[in-house]
RNA sequence: GGGGCCGUAGCUCAAUUGGUUAGAGUACCGGACUGUCGAUCCGGGGGUUGCGGGUUCAAGUCCCGUCGGCCUCGCCA
C-alpha cells in the first residue's frame, strides 16, 4: 500500500501518529513561508502542510505542486490550533505537518478544476469525464449508486431470489423501441439486437422453473434522449412465478421501503398508496403525475357550456372538454407576461390557448369574466375550493390535450410555486392501465405496455367488443413524478396470448417467426408469472435530489448518443466493414 | 423530424443602437508573504468571438447555412 490513511480518515485521535497519505492537489496556498495544500481523494480532503523548518528543498517542491498533481506525503498528524480548525471539513481539526513528499505523476494545467465550485459548460465535464468523476459530487453519486445496487441484491437475496445474467446478444423484435444491431461475420446479412429489456429470458426463465429471478440489467434503446432518458440504461429487472398482482406490489413495496431505510433511514408507511389509471388521468392528466402536491385537475363541462365564452361553448359542444387547475397564491406572484409564457408553454402540448381567473374578492377576475354569471364565478370559486390570490387556468381541447397541457402546466407551477419538498421520496402505484390504445396513423390497436401482459379477468368479454376499454393487468411506479418502475402479470396461456395479437394486428405467422420460441415455450407448461423492471439510473437520480440522469452515470451519452470522452460513435475501418459485409452508403 | 436556449481568453462571464486597441474574475507564468482554508498583494503572458458564407464604410453584435451542447414535442411495446 502506498498509503496508511485515506484523506477523510484523520482526526483529533490521530495527533502524534506518522501517516502517508496518497490523492489528487485540490488546492493550494501557499505564503511564501507556509504551503498548505488540500489534499483530495474520493474519502474527503485532509490540510498537509510543507514547513520551512522541514528543508528547503522539501518546502520548495511543496510551494510548486499544482492542481490535480498526484502525490503521496509522509508526515506527523497535528492538531490545530482553535482558531485554525476548518468547521467545513471532517477531518478540519487536524493536518499532517509533512516529512516527506513523493511526486507520484504532475498532471497538466486542467481545463477545469475538480476542487472547485464553478462549474464548467458540461460538454467540457463529458470530454474530461475522468475530471469531472473526480468531483465530491459527482463521487458521493456514484457511491449512492453502488450502495442503491447492493441493498437492491441483498433484498432480493434474502427473499430467495437468483439474480441469472440474460444474453446480450439477441434476437430483434422490431416491436417496442428501435433496436440497436450488431452484425453477425458468421451469418451474412444476419444481426443480432441489443435488449431493450431481458423480457422475453425472463418469461422463459420462468418456464424453465428459476421462480424468483430478478437481474440488474443492462438495457439499449436507440431513441431520442432526455434529461432523464439515456440510450444505454439498467434495469432491475424482476419475475416470479405462482404469483398474482398483489405479490409483486408487495415485494416491490418492500424493495421500496429497504431502499428508503437504507439510504435515508427514513420508514415508510406500507402498502404503498394505489390508484386507478383512469382517476389518476382524470385527477393529474398523466399517467406519472407528482403525488407530492395537489393542485388536481377539475372539469368544467358543466359551467363551460353554457357560459357566454365561446371558445369554452364550442368546445363542449362539439364533445370536447374544458378542464383547469387552481395555482394557490399565485395570483400576484404572475403578472399578464408571465401568463403569456405559459399560454405559449402549452401550445406546445397542443393547446390552441390558456384561458386564466385570478380570485379577487370571492369573484373572477380577467378578461374573459365577463362571460361568466356571478353564480357561475361562484361555482368555478367553489369546484376547485379557490381562495382570494390564487390563479385559476384552463384549457379547452380533447381529454388528451387538455391532459397534456394541464399536466406538464400542473408540473411546471409545482415547481415554481415550490408547492414540494424536492428530496421528499413519493412512491405510489398506478394501475389498470388500458390493455391497448388506438393508434390513428397505423389504424390499429396498440399494445400499452407490452404484447405480453394479460387481460383484467373482468375485461375479458370487452375484448371482441371495446377493446379501448379492456384493463391490463399491468401496474406502473410513480415516484416524484417519474415512472421509476412498471410491470404486469404475464399471459401464460397460448390461446389468450394469440388473442391478443390478433387485436394489435399480429398475425400467427408473424408472431411464430418473432416470438416463436416464448409461444413455444409457454405450451411447454408455463407457470403463471409477473415481473416488473425499475429504472435503476431513475432511483439514483431520485435520492441524489437531481433531475440529470447523466449525472449519475459514470460514462454517460449526450443528446445526440456520443461520448466525447472517447469520441464514440466513430468511423470503423473498410476491412471490419467487409468482414462484416456491410456496405455503408454514407459519404 | 419539429420548437426553444446557448457557443467570446484554459474556465466562468461582460462588451450601449452595428462604431476606436474585445474587458473582468479565475486559472497559468514571475515576484512578495509563516496559519491559510474561495488566502492576500504586485506584475506578466494569453483571443481566427465554434466554423463557412453574406449585408455594411464598419460585424462579437444583423442575415443565411453548418457543427456542437442543453431543454422539449414527436418517439421511448
Amino acid at each position: 500500500m502506498l498509503r496508511s490513511h485515506t484523506c477523510g480518515d484523520l482526526r483529533r485521535e490521530h495527533v502524534g501518529s506518522t501517516v502517508t497519505l496518497c490523492g489528487w492537489v485540490s488546492r493550494c496556498r501557499d505564503h511564501g513561508g507556509l504551503a498548505f495544500i488540500d489534499l483530495r481523494d474520493r474519502y474527503g480532503i485532509t490540510q498537509v502542510v510543507f514547513h520551512p523548518g522541514e528543508g528547503a528543498t522539501l518546502h520548495e517542491e511543496g510551494r510548486s505542486l499544482r492542481s490535480e498533481d498526484v502525490i503521496q506525503v509522509t508526515g506527523v498528524v497535528e492538531a490545530r490550533a482553535e482558531k485554525d480548525v476548518n468547521p467545513k471539513l471532517p477531518t478540519g481539526q487536524i493536518d499532517v505537518r509533512v516529512k516527506t513528499l513523493k511526486v507520484l505523476n504532475k498532471s497538466k494545467t486542467p481545463p477545469f478544476e475538480p476542487g472547485t465550485s464553478e462549474l464548467p459548460n458540461e460538454e467540457l465535464r463529458l470530454r474530461y469525464r475522468f475530471l469531472d468523476l473526480r468531483r465530491p459530487a459527482l463521487q458521493q453519486n456514484m457511491i449512492l449508486r453502488h450502495k442503491i445496487s447492493k441493498l437492491t441484491r441483498d433484498y432480493f437475496d434474502s427473499l430467495g431470489f437468483l439474480e441469472i445474467e440474460t444474453p446480450v446478444l439477441g434476437r430483434s423484435t422490431p416491436e417496442g423501441a428501435r433496436d440497436y444491431l450488431v452484425p453477425s461475420r458468421v451469418h451474412p446479412g444476419a444481426f443480432f439486437a441489443l435488449p431493450q429489456s431481458p423480457q422475453l429470458y425472463k418469461q422463459i426463465l420462468m418456464v424453465a422453473g428459476y421462480d424468483r429471478y430478478f437481474q440488474l440489467a443492462r438495457c439499449f434503446r436507440d431513441e431520442d434522449l432526455r434529461a432523464d432518458r439515456q440510450p444505454e440504461f439498467t434495469q432491475i429487472d424482476v419475475e416470479m412465478a405462482f404469483v398474482e398482482r398483489e405479490d409483486i406490489l408487495s415485494a416491490i413495496d418492500g424493495l421500496v421501503s429497504h431502499l428508503i431505510n437504507g439510504i435515508r433511514g427514513e420508514q415508510i408507511p406500507l402498502p404503498l398508496p394505489r390508484y386507478a389509471y383512469f382517476d389518476v388521468m382524470e385527477r393529474y392528466g398523466s399517467d406519472k403525475p407528482d403525488f407530492r402536491f395537489g393542485m388536481e385537475l377539475k372539469c368544467i363541462a358543466d359551467i363551460a357550456g353554457r357560459c357566454g365564452f365561446g371558445v369554452f361553448k364550442s368546445t363542449i359542444e362539439s364533445g370536447k372538454r374544458v378542464r383547469g387547475l387552481c395555482a394557490p397564491q399565485a395570483a400576484d406572484k404572475y403578472s399578464r407576461k408571465t401568463i403569456d409564457e405559459l399560454t405559449e408553454f402549452v401550445k406546445n402540448y397542443g393547446a390552441q390557448g390558456l384561458a386564466f381567473f385570478r380570485v379577487k374578492d370571492g369573484a373572477l377576475d380577467s378578461p374573459i369574466a365577463k362571460f361568466f354569471s356571478a353564480e357561475d364565478q361562484k361555482a368555478i370559486i367553489e369546484r376547485f375550493d379557490a381562495k382570494n390570490g390564487d390563479l385559476l387556468f384552463f384549457v379547452a381541447s380533447d381529454a388528451k390535450v387538455t391532459s397534456a397541457a394541464l399536466a406538464a402546466l400542473r408540473s411546471r407551477l409545482g415547481k415554481e410555486l415550490k408547492l414540494y419538498d424536492p428530496m421528499q421520496m413519493h412512491a405510489a402505484w398506478v394501475l389498470d392501465f388500458p390493455l391497448v390504445t388506438w393508434n390513428a396513423e397505423e389504424n390499429r390497436w396498440d399494445a400499452e405496455h407490452h404484447p405480453f401482459c394479460s387481460v383484467h379477468p373482468d375485461d375479458v368479454e370487452l375484448l371482441k367488443t371495446d377493446p379501448g376499454k379492456v384493463r391490463a393487468q399491468s401496474y406502473d411506479l410513480v415516484v416524484n413524478g417519474y415512472e421509476s418502475a412498471s410491470g404486469s402479470v404475464r399471459i401464460h396461456d397460448p390461446a389468450i396470448q394469440q388473442t391478443v395479437f390478433d387485436l394489435i394486428g399480429v398475425t400467427a405467422e408473424q408472431a411464430e417467426s418473432r416470438f416463436g420460441f416464448l409461444l413455444d415455450a409457454l405450451r411447454y407448461g408455463a407457470p403463471p408469472h409477473a415481473g416488473i423492471a425499475l429504472g435503476l439510473d431513475r432511483w439514483v437520480m431520485m435520492f441524489a435530489g437531481n433531475d440529470n440522469i447523466r449525472d449519475v452515470i459514470a460514462f454517460p451519452k449526450t443528446q445526440k448518443a456520443s461520448d466525447l470522452m472517447t469520441g464514440a460513435p466513430s468511423d470503423v475501418d473498410t476491412k471490419q466493414l467487409r468482414e462484416l459485409h456491410i456496405k455503408s452508403d454514407v459519404k
